[in-house]
DNA sequence: AGCACGCCGACT
DNA sequence: GTCGGCGTGCTC
């Protein structure tokens, strides 16, 4: 019998599969660590498959030295998907096993924990008629059977204890317990689903990929927990996913009080006893549901009967660092291998997965009503252009004050939303809002520092930093951007008595003060919040009726093809915070182009008219959906080193261009927008090409960049950010 | 990754 | 003569 191995290094060089003798009466599970002689060394790795043949040479084989688990701890399902992201993400082996068994339980360092319970043993009450103490321990351990030791120490001393245990009167006995806490308050109460919502619970069923289109208050929750509980009583286990700023306490009692000790935890925060005892659940059977951030899609549960991801949206789904992998993808592979259906749900969903489903790749699931049969809150476009026509060059509007003022009056609350992502990287005219943009490309130029000019991060194409406005000969022209501080305390000069609270990476960053400062805000009337991205989700206040958006504008012009997209679904979710509860809500946004199309869409809550509008801009300059742009960066701290290696594979794929002239619309090798970091210079290619055939394709691309010994390269499918 | 093998310079 | 520099290549 041989075993294929994988070697626990992850370097390039050991990206393969090494052969091994397995001894003979030795027993070895698929997916199980051995520890095999390589070289001169002994290294860790796991067995992939077993076989009967080998196809190394026979004379050079040698014999696994050690088996450290007698079980499969990677299952077949996720040898399967290994092979699977290696392929579709172009990692290597060992960055995904590493991915699929968390480090805790990798390197053995954290060990179950144990309660220590004392129990009665062989004990002669006569003996201690002078040790009082010593009575009244034996007493309660006849009542109460088996107390904690810790607390029979801390009620009756630790001598007094410990005398028993020396004489064997008491007993120790332990049991392995669980760190994450598991609430009780379990509430089985009977949810009745409205028309809508059994219509989608109906609907999603089979192996199928569902795009479940919700307004903002429609229900999505409920449907997803009834889709939850029909897995579990099929007797099925259910993979849940929820973007790691929504992963609140308020989320996850609503989920631990239906789901009770069935439900498992997996997120970033998690101490790594806590991740250990939660994967050990998972991988045990002992919990069917997982709920958590983007990497809980690789849970270790078997017969999957439901995966969900929620707000499918969210870029937080895509790995941005290394191994850069996409969990939607992981989902979908994983959904296919169990047969059960794949659900994403979202009021505002990617464009992708729209165009997919008005194409009948997947399967459109629509929820247009909200539950409680409110309105949405009216969203008012306010120009700020006409404002500073009229002598406001400030930050808020007087409508937007106004407004304010009004909620200060009648003791509500507002929340006022800041974009500080992308922060003054484009250029704007603060006259007429002209905003300088590509002539190719019809995307926001990026202003460069270093060289002191505009560029296009699709094409490379560079112009010179503006003085005048081109549009209306206006010298204020410059990159704009606005920042909390700045907000708040122009608001306190403004409404000096009101409570204004900030809530931003800044005030956040201790542990816990994102849960005291939203308190803060609950119990405090009136009050304003001011903050970025974190306000905006999932967290409902009932007296926020006005939502103020400062500078829509800042989400929309960055060199970004998704930008309009993530605009629309900003101003969607910002919005569902305002009216919440009796009294009607608004939304005040404001903007220097208050006639972009994504203003109307956004304004009128109106998905389909924005989907079209968007769509057919895609087709029309060939952004993906309707292409694939593929970006290679090449760092090292050498300049010359960078420049060489990727002006190799660049003439490597100048001749893959030659082969696909057709398919391959663009194609260019330049600085990386941000030329250093960390000290390393960063150089990259970026190639835009058609869809036909673009897996091959890429695939030939990707064999072009592997060639390049000193730097490090990435390469990265329709990238979420080209800095 | 880490270790051997191998081919050139300055030393007891 | 040989000790050691690190460039190249291999590990089932």
């Amino acid at each position: 019998m041989f075993a294929s191995v994988i070697i626990d290094q992850d370097v390039k060089a050991l990206n393969k599969v090494f052969e091994y003798l397995v001894p003979p009466h030795i027993d070895i599970n698929v997916g199980a660590r051995v520890s095999v002689p390589f070289g001169q060394r002994i290294l860790q790795g796991f067995v992939i498959a077993l076989k009967e043949n080998c196809d190394y040479d026979a004379s050079k084989i040698k014999k696994i030295y050690g088996v450290m688990d007698d079980f499969s701890l990677i299952k077949p399902e996720h040898i399967k998907l290994m092979q699977y992201m290696c392929d579709e993400f172009h990692l290597r082996q060992t960055s995904v096993l590493r991915l699929l068994v968390p480090s805790e339980i990798r390197e053995g360092k954290v060990k179950d924990l144990f309660e220590k319970y004392a129990v009665l043993a062989d004990y002669d009450e006569q003996s201690l008629s002078r040790a009082k103490k010593q009575l009244q321990i034996i007493q309660k351990l006849q009542q109460e059977g088996r107390v904690l030791l810790s607390q029979l120490k801390s009620q009756f001393g630790d001598s007094a204890v410990k005398s028993l245990i020396d004489k064997n009167f008491i007993a120790i006995q332990k049991q392995k317990i669980n760190r994450a806490p598991t609430l009780i308050d379990r509430d089985d109460k009977n949810v009745v689903l409205n028309a809508q919502q059994l219509h989608a619970v109906k609907t999603i069923k089979g192996d199928k990929t569902f795009l479940l289109h919700g307004v903002t208050g429609s229900g999505k929750t409920e449907v997803y927990m009834h889709l939850i509980s029909q897995a579990l009583q099929d007797g099925k286990s259910a993979i849940m996913l929820v973007p790691e700023i929504s992963l609140t306490p308020q989320v996850v009692s609503i989920f631990r009080a239906r789901f009770g000790e069935k439900i498992a935890l997996l997120h970033s925060s998690l101490s790594a006893g806590e991740r250990f005892d939660e994967w050990r659940r998972i991988f045990s059977g002992e919990a069917q549901v997982v709920v958590g951030a983007r990497s809980a899609i690789f849970a270790p549960c078997e017969n999957v009967g439901v995966i969900i991801i929620d707000e499918e949206h969210e870029q937080s789904y895509i790995s941005e660092a290394n191994p850069r992998y996409n969990s939607q993808l992981v989902a979908q592979f994983r959904a296919r291998y169990n047969h059960c259906p794949l659900v994403l749900g979202s009021a505002t969903p990617s464009i992708d997965d729209y165009q997919r489903a008005s194409q009948g790749e997947i399967e459109l699931v629509e929820m247009p009503l909200r539950a409680n049969g409110k309105p949405l809150p009216r969203i008012q476009i306010i120009d700020m252009m006409n404002e500073l026509r009229s002598g406001n060059g400030g930050i808020f509007s007087t409508q937007l004050l106004s407004d304010l003022a009004k909620v200060v009056n009648d003791k509500k609350q507002a929340m006022i939303f800041i974009n500080r992502r992308g922060y003054s990287s484009f250029m704007m005219c603060r006259e007429c809002g002209y905003v300088a943009k590509c002539n190719d490309c019809d995307v926001s130029l990026v202003y460069h520092r270093e060289d002191n000019r505009l560029k296009c991060h699709y094409c490379g194409k560079q112009y010179k930093v503006l003085d005048v406005c081109p549009n209306c000969g206006s010298d204020r022209i410059k990159q704009g951007a606005v920042g909390t501080e700045k907000i708040v305390s122009e608001l306190k000069a403004i409404f000096k008595d009101v409570k204004i609270l900030r809530m931003d990476n800044d005030t956040t960053s201790k542990k816990n003060a994102h849960q005291k400062l939203l308190q803060e805000f609950a119990s405090t009337k009136p009050a304003i919040l001011v903050g970025t991205q974190m306000i905006a989700k999932g967290h409902d206040f009932e007296d926020v009726t006005l939502v103020g958006i400062v500078d829509a504008d800042q989400s929309l012009y960055r060199a970004d093809y998704r930008s309009t997209e993530r605009c629309f679904q900003l101003i969607t979710q910002v919005s569902g915070r305002a009216g919440r509860s009796e009294s009607e809500g608004k939304v005040d946004l404001q903007t220097y182009s208050p006639r972009h199309y994504v203003y109307k869409f956004a304004a009128n809550y109106d998905y389909k008219g924005f989907f079209r509008k968007e769509s057919n801009i895609r087709k029309t300059a060939a952004f993906p959906p309707f292409s694939k742009i593929i970006r290679i960066l090449f760092c090292h701290s050498d300049e010359n080193v960078v420049k060489d290696e990727l002006k190799s594979c660049y003439n490597k794929l100048l001749k893959v261009r030659e082969q696909h002239f057709d398919d391959i619309i663009y194609m260019d090798a330049m600085k990386s927008p941000i030329k250093r970091i960390k000290n390393l210079f960063r150089y990259q290619v970026i190639i835009r090409m058609r869809l036909e055939n673009s897996k091959q394709i890429e695939d030939q691309i990707y064999a072009c960049t592997l060639d390049a010994p000193k730097s490090s390269v990435f390469f990265e499918v329709n990238p979420e950010n080209m800095s």
